[in-house]
DNA sequence: AAAGCCCGTTGACAATTGTCAACGGGCTTT
DNA sequence: AAAGCCCGTTGACAATTGTCAACGGGCTTT
């Protein structure tokens, strides 16, 4: 799984053998069966996480025990709790495995000695930080604005794939709605 | 208003006086009126803009004419849209001052010259797009999972000083419901 | 100083979304 | 192969939030 790890670092910049080979030796790899944790709310956080194979997501349970999806993360994304990693305080997170995965884990401090001696290490983290945030942008500005109905439609557009492989429960979580709801908007739908 | 530029960049690198001097040849002062646009849907956004004075808006107009707010800007923080600075497409969003408001305007290609010229520079943007990324996750978090209420609420305590700046019609906005609705819920908080 | 607009509030009602219970199909586990 | 659980769906009803209209106070503009 480490050549998938590889790959995803080469399409990024141009490591050198050397950096890979220093990037690689700080990873370990994580297999995840469905339904298994990386994180349980209240632990804290101390990796970046990417993910090689398969589906995970975080998500925080609220007082009636419903669950509200903050993200998933699929193949060639990364995932962990960002917050909780630099602030060393436990997280509100809950991070588990949609479907059978792979994770490469590199811990905190590793990381960031990596990414002091690695000048293209820190310029793909630093790009993939913007990169998230304007998708973050763009996702508030769908949810503060866009009725249950359009926020799944643009959800369709924008992930096709996602609505295939991940449980529609899980969608609805993740677009903040019910999964009753979700179900009456398919039905109506088109 | 430079030198209130220059003291928040002091306080986030240690510049020195011939970087300073450099950002500051860079920088234009725009002063807006309330209610004065800095960008207008369709227009392009070529600009790193960090306000100084004020407070500024960034929002959308939907079909039926409702604004949704994405965020506010209040001196000490940056506006613009990224998005449309990088792709060069037509800005989507609206900014507009909400308060009388100074903003310092740094063309994109010199602001990128002068990121490449200087380190700390580089880094203290680098930084900002960090922090804005867990704060737009963090907000992402509360939409999806909370009540009017409780959106309300969370609003208050992370941003007890713009609840006594900011419209109650652009807090309800911004917290994705409608004025009638906050107007309500108001009136039922003990 | 007068006029007009912006703003927040309220009421009545409608639309949207959530809650609870029940069901059946199919996948997973034993 | 059987049992049980997960998942999506549906109906009935409740709660939440939006829509529309009206109003008054006060700020801004002329």
């Amino acid at each position: 799984m480490f050549d998938l790890f590889e790959k995803y670092l080469l399409s990024k910049a141009a490591f050198t053998a050397g950096e890979l080979q220093q990037i690689e030796a700080a990873s370990v790899l994580r297999k995840l069966r469905k339904r298994q944790f990386l994180l349980q709310e209240g632990e804290v956080w101390a990796y970046y996480a990417f993910v090689a194979s398969g589906c995970l997501r975080t998500y925080t349970v609220d007082a009636k025990g419903a669950e509200h999806i903050l993200n998933f993360a699929v193949e060639n994304w990364w995932t962990g709790d960002l917050q909780s990693l630099e602030s060393g305080q436990p997280s509100g997170y809950n991070i588990d495995a949609v479907e059978d995965s792979t994770v490469v884990l590199i811990k905190h401090e590793q990381f960031e000695h990596l990414r002091q001696q690695i000048p293209a290490l820190h310029e793909m983290v630093n790009g993939l930080l913007h990169r998230s945030f304007l998708v973050a942008q763009a996702r508030i500005q769908t949810v503060i604005s866009y009725s249950a109905e359009e926020k799944y439609r643009a959800f369709l557009q924008q992930y096709p794939a996602f609505a295939l492989r991940i449980p529609q429960h899980m969608v609805a979580s993740y677009l903040g709605m019910t999964t009753e709801t979700l179900s009456r908007i398919r039905r109506n739908l088109v």
